[in-house]
DNA sequence: GCCGTTTTCGGCCCGACTGTTTTCAGTCG
């Protein structure tokens, strides 16, 4: 059992317990027992092995039991006895924006309403007035936020609300009178997928930025409207919350609505022990009086912690490690000199020419750029014979411009259904660089896939495992593999794993790139590019790897030449001398570089 | 149900906005 399908269970507890009337705080427990399950970077079934489920917080001995059934059975004694006096239609109730867990028990108990069709009719037909509380308003949004859930596409992905939210930023900036105006929440933590955008002003003069955030051309409709927040739909389905504060209270404000709920409530407790209060308008004293929080470091450094990183607050072990002075020095975009997958022209997919990609990728600093066009497999793929060709062409283009940047003749050859790759091994080890790919058979069942790619790893002339989940953000799951022993072959063979950067993979994720950095096993950030213009998603890739706590020395393309071998394991450091030898023996064509070791 | 620098009981984050009321409950973040 997942960590996610365990939170969710835990969730739906919550749920269940709030529809049934039950003790707040215990509905309290269940949830933020699901939300620290949730970001727990480690398999909950290994803690549950070892008996430190109750070392995390708000996992006391009730739920640690819970969640020991659970592991072992897939559900728990008490869940499936409240579970089976909520019909499950009246739970999915909860997902109808602005109905919560008053409104569903009034109309269910009330009105016998038990599923969204039948919330529906009692609001068009009137009978749902007969609900306390409930007026012609209410049942007109209601009925309008069925319609927004039936045609929910999910979350948007990161760099389209970036866009967005950047827009929406910059207009907010040419308002007289806002001061200061950034995104927050989710955007600002770089979370992959974003649920709304939050955006915060710091002005003494509210009006006029309400009325330019009401006003923009972008917007559906005005949700909610008021002094110092307000909230808008846009007609591309985001929604969008204002909130204007004082200056001398933006920094406490930004710290606060960049989340997350669960590094907040953790914050909030921990400077409560303290005497002092935390909230969106500052830090106070107990007698009220303000301690700061025109800064965000101001509210870090009253409670006595270093500044966190907005990509870590997650409620997973930051507030801690800051405690502690155990805080990652977290990745940096400046930090990647070179690319290590980029596709050109030459197979099928690619739309940039080698002089294309060349001049893009100076354009943006990098020092390197690796050719990993794909193999015969796919359609238009690379034979041996075309690889060659092409690396010659490579290494033809790298000369006549000079090696800036240098370009590296690689191959993402695919791993075949049987562990095999798409190439003979000859060709492979002449080539600077190699990333291995699953990209068919996404079904094979979990032992199948994991020998499959293992077998890969250890085939020895293997650089990186490419996507190594095959996961498309919200259109296709990862296929079923053993993660954790991928980590540790690919460590013990000294094979690295990807962070693929294109904005829709983000594969390794943020948790995995967690589990990879805690098996020491060494990064490679890559664009997969597939154009020109793809380069510069690198950045994505940077934003999941600080999200995983990742910093500059686990990733080999933070240094200047890490296609030639490294320290890391002598396997490595055999097939690339094995490679260099084969280019003495093949005369020209070879690279030209590689003439130092690495510099750590 | 969880937790403890006010520790085994008695707290548990908290403010804004809306729509319903006629002073506030419910929802949201």
């Amino acid at each position: 059992m997942e960590n996610t399908d365990v939170a969710r269970i835990l969730f739906e507890m919550g749920d269940l317990l709030e529809l049934l009337d039950e003790n707040q705080f215990k509905v309290r427990a269940y949830r933020q027992a699901a939300q620290v399950i949730d970001t727990l970077p480690t398999p909950v079934s290994e803690l549950v092995r070892d008996g430190t489920l109750t070392a995390l917080p708000g996992i006391g001995e009730g739920i640690a039991g819970r969640i020991a059934e659970l592991v072992e059975h897939g559900t728990f004694e008490e869940h499936d006895r409240l579970a089976a006096r909520v019909p499950p239609g009246v739970l999915e109730l909860l997902e109808i924006e602005g109905v919560g867990p008053k409104t569903v028990s009034s109309v269910w108990m009330g009105l016998g309403i038990r599923d969204i069709d039948a919330l529906e009719v009692a609001c068009r037909s009137g009978r749902i007035l007969e609900a306390p509380r409930m007026g012609e308003l209410r049942a007109r949004a209601i009925l309008q936020a069925i319609a927004r859930h039936r045609a929910r596409k999910g979350r948007m992905l990161l760099h389209r609300a970036l866009w967005i939210a950047d827009e929406i930023v910059a207009r907010l900036r040419e308002v007289h009178g806002a001061l200061r105006v950034e995104a927050c929440g989710s955007v600002r933590r770089r979370l992959e997928t974003v649920g709304d955008l939050d955006v915060l002003v710091g002005s003494k003069d509210p009006g006029p930025v309400t009325r330019t955030f009401v006003g923009m051309p972008e917007v559906a409709s005005v949700v909610s409207e008021g002094p110092t927040k307000s909230s808008v739909r846009l007609k591309v389905g985001l929604q969008v919350d204002l909130r204007i504060v004082a200056p001398e209270t933006f920094g406490a404000a930004l710290h606060y609505f960049t989340g997350s709920k669960a590094h907040n409530i953790a914050l909030r407790t921990r400077a409560l022990r303290r005497g002092i209060k935390l909230s969106e308008y500052g830090v106070f004293d107990r007698e009220g009086r303000r301690l700061g929080g025109a800064e965000e470091k101001d509210v870090f450094e009253i409670v006595g912690l270093p500044w966190i990183p907005p990509e870590i607050r997650e409620g997973s072990g930051e507030i801690e490690a800051a405690e502690a002075g155990k805080l990652p020095r977290l990745i940096e975009e400046k930090d990647v000199l070179g690319d290590m997958h980029v596709h050109s022209d030459a197979s099928s997919d690619g739309q940039s020419s080698l002089d294309e990609l060349a001049d893009e990728g100076k354009k943006l600093g990098r020092r390197y750029l690796a050719i990993t066009d794909h193999s015969r497999s796919r359609p238009l793929g690379l034979d041996a014979d075309a690889l060659r060709a092409h690396a010659r062409q490579v290494a033809s283009v790298d000369r006549k411009r000079g090696g800036r940047p240098k370009l590296l003749r690689g191959v993402e050859v695919d791993i075949l259904p049987d562990g095999s790759l798409d190439l003979p091994r000859d060709v492979l080890t002449e080539l600077d660089w190699v990333v291995a790919s699953v990209h068919s058979h996404f079904t094979d069942p979990e032992e199948r896939m994991t020998d499959r790619i293992v077998r890969a790893l250890e085939s020895g002339v293997v650089d990186v495992l490419g996507h190594p989940s095959g996961r498309l953000i919200g259109r296709r799951d990862p296929y079923a593999f053993d993660l954790q022993r991928v980590i540790d072959v690919a460590k013990k063979r000294g094979v690295a794993l990807e962070i693929n950067a294109q904005p829709e993979r983000l594969d390794l994720s943020d948790k995995a790139c967690r589990l990879a950095r805690d098996a020491g096993v060494a990064l490679v950030i890559s664009s997969d590019s597939h154009a020109a213009n793809h380069l510069a998603n690198l950045r994505f890739g940077v934003w999941a790897a600080r999200r995983g706590w990742i910093e500059a020395g686990d990733v080999l393309n933070t240094r200047p030449w890490p296609w030639d071998g490294g320290e890391r394991n002598s396997e490595r450091r055999r097939i690339h001398s094995e490679k260099r030898e084969a280019r003495a023996r093949g005369g020209p064509g070879g690279t030209e570089g590689s003439p130092r070791r690495n510099e750590r």
